[in-house]
DNA sequence: AAACGGACCAACCGCATAACC
DNA sequence: GGGTTATGCGGTTGGTCCGTT
């Protein structure tokens, strides 16, 4: 459970008995305040990413690297796309998944501005819940041949029909 | 009014590979 | 060159929002 923005789970014990056993460090984690965000993207705007876990410290982060290399990529890197995906995109994640199948880092390469992750998210929520209405799998070829047959072209449709109609 | 449930999403984990002494 | 640390990937979880029972 957490509470506006602040984590309570048990992770905090993890961390007391941490620290009582005389390790210091009391790494955070959980969601991201605003305050964190900024002196991540501060410390970034000035030094450049990479080196995470030595980054996360002259940072002055109580986070690990994997954690401030996760919230940059996928939240505040400036070239983030936001909203909606396009049916353009939706049309290129299905095309580019037939193709790769869940190689989510490669597919998100061919889609600037989009993260594997939100691709990741897009497929597990929408992709398999249409599987799912369609009562299939969607690793099935009848699926396959749905979003060959179906949603592919309802996807052409809206891309080529005249803007705003 | 409260409990429930599903959609959505941010963030985590474990593992594999890479990079670094 | 082998052990250790760092990075990247894909799967999964847990929280919140919101509509329904």
């Amino acid at each position: 459970p957490s509470y506006h923005g602040i984590p309570l789970s048990l992770h905090y014990l993890q961390q007391s008995e941490a620290a009582a056993a005389g390790e210091e460090e009391m790494l955070r984690r959980g969601p991201w305040t605003v305050e964190e965000d900024v002196l991540l993207a501060n410390y970034i705007a000035a030094n450049g990413e990479g080196r995470w876990n030595a980054l996360a410290r002259r940072a002055g982060l109580k986070r690990t690297g994997k954690s401030c290399r996760l919230r940059w990529l996928n939240y505040l890197r400036p070239d983030l796309r936001r909203g909606g995906m396009t049916a353009e995109e939706q049309l290129l994640v299905l095309e580019l998944h037939a193709r790769w199948g869940n190689r989510w880092s490669k597919i998100a390469q061919h889609l600037p501005g989009r993260t594997d992750n939100e691709i990741k998210n897009y497929w597990r929520t929408r992709v398999q819940r249409h599987a799912k209405q369609l009562r299939c799998d969607v690793g099935s070829q009848r699926f396959r041949d749905l979003v060959r047959g179906l949603w592919i072209p309802r996807l052409l449709e809206r891309i080529h029909a005249p803007a705003g109609a």
